[in-house]
DNA sequence: AAATATGTTAAAAATTTATTTAACGTTTTG
DNA sequence: CAAAACGTTAAATAAATTTTTAACATATTT
C-alpha cells in the first residue's frame, strides 16, 4: 500500500472514531456499561463482529464482550446472526436509530407506567379503606382524600406515557413527527 | 389520638410508601442516586421541606440532602421556596410529572443530537477529504464513501430528535396525543 | 463580638458496579 | 477419544460512585 493511500486509510479510522467516541458518551447515559457503550459504537461501523473480534478490538477480556454483548441483545440493539462456516456466534448491530430508540424507551416507558401504575392502584385501595372506615378522624379522611386525588391526577400522565408508547410501536407517531433529511 | 385514626394514619402512610417505592425504583433509572430519588418521591406528597426535615425524615446526612437536591434542583424536579419567617431555604418538589418529563427528556435529547451531530459533521469533513485526495487508492475512497452515506442518513434521526424536542417543548406534541384520564 | 444556625465543600469510608482471571461445560475437530 | 475451540458462569479484583464525617464559610442572633 502507497503511502498515502495510507494515510487516508488512517484519516478514516479517525473519522470514524470521533463518532464512535460521541456515540459510547452518550449511551453512558443509557444505562449501559462502557463496555457495551464501546461495543456497540464499535460495531456500528462493522457488518458484523464475533467474540474474539470484540476482544481484539476493544482489547477487553471475552467474558466482557460476552456479558456486554448480552445486554445490548436484551435492548434489541445487537442481534446474533448465523454464519455458515463459522463455528463461532457472529453478531450485527442494529444501525437504525429509529428502531433502537423505539426498543429502548418503550420498553423503559412501559415498565415505569406498569409500576407505578400498580403502585398507585393498591394505594388508592387502602386510602379507600381509610375513607370509609367509620372511626377515622375527620383530619384523617380530609389527609387520605388529598392524597386520594394527587394520585387520580398523576394517572394521567401515566394514560399519556403508555399513549406515547403505543403511538411509537405503531408508528403513528411519524404522520405527527415525520423523518426528513436535510441540516 | 383513638387507637383506631391512629390505625388509618398508619394505613395512610402505608399507601404514601408503595408509591414512595415505586417512584424511587423508577427514578433510578434516570441516572439519578438513591438518595435523590427517594428525596424526591417522599417530597412528592410534602408540600414544602427543608434540609433537616429531609434528613431527618429520610435518615440521611445534611450533605447527602444537599448534593440531592441540588441535583434535583438541575433536572427541575425541585424548585427553592422564598418562606417568610424562616432562615432555613424549604424546597418543593414539582409534582407535574409532565413537566418533569419535558425537561428531562428534552434536555438529554437535545444533548444527545448536538453531540452527536457535531462529531458526525467533523467526520464527515474527514472522509471528504479523504474522498477528494488523489492519492486515495479506489478501495480507501469507496470505504470512506460507504462511512459517509452511513453517516448522513442517521441525521435524519437526529433531526428527528430535535423536532420532537420542539413539539414537547412547545407542547404541540398534545395536540397529537391529549392528555386525558380514564383507567 | 461571641456563639449559634445553616448550608456547602473536601476528604474519607462504604458501597456498588464493572471488569478480569480462572474454572467449567459443551461442542467440535483431529 | 483426547485435545482444542468456544462461550458462559463464578469468584476475585479493580474502579467508580455514593454517602458520611469532619472541616469550613457565611450569615444571624444574642
Amino acid at each position: 500500500m502507497s503511502e498515502s493511500t495510507e494515510g487516508s486509510n488512517n484519516k478514516i479510522e479517525e473519522a470514524k472514531n470521533k463518532v464512535i467516541s460521541a456515540i459510547a458518551e452518550t449511551m453512558d447515559l443509557y444505562g449501559v456499561t462502557p463496555a457495551a457503550a464501546n461495543l456497540y459504537a464499535t460495531m456500528y461501523f462493522k457488518d458484523q463482529m464475533t467474540l474474539d473480534e470484540m476482544r481484539t478490538e476493544l482489547e477487553m477480556s471475552k467474558p466482557s464482550m460476552s456479558t456486554s454483548v448480552r445486554k445490548l441483545q436484551e435492548i434489541e440493539m445487537v442481534k446474533k446472526t448465523f454464519t455458515r462456516g463459522s463455528r463461532k456466534h457472529t453478531y450485527i448491530a442494529e444501525k437504525n436509530f429509529f428502531r433502537s430508540f423505539m426498543v429502548f424507551y418503550c420498553q423503559m416507558w412501559e415498565r415505569e407506567a406498569k409500576m407505578n401504575m400498580e403502585a398507585i392502584k393498591e394505594a388508592q385501595e387502602d386510602l379507600i379503606a381509610v375513607i370509609k372506615d367509620p372511626t377515622s378522624s375527620p383530619e384523617t379522611v380530609a389527609t387520605a382524600k388529598k392524597y386520594y386525588d394527587q394520585l387520580e391526577e398523576s394517572k394521567t400522565y401515566y394514560n399519556w406515557l403508555e399513549d406515547l408508547v403505543a403511538s411509537i410501536r405503531s408508528e403513528k407517531i411519524f404522520e405527527f413527527l415525520p423523518k426528513h433529511k436535510q441540516d
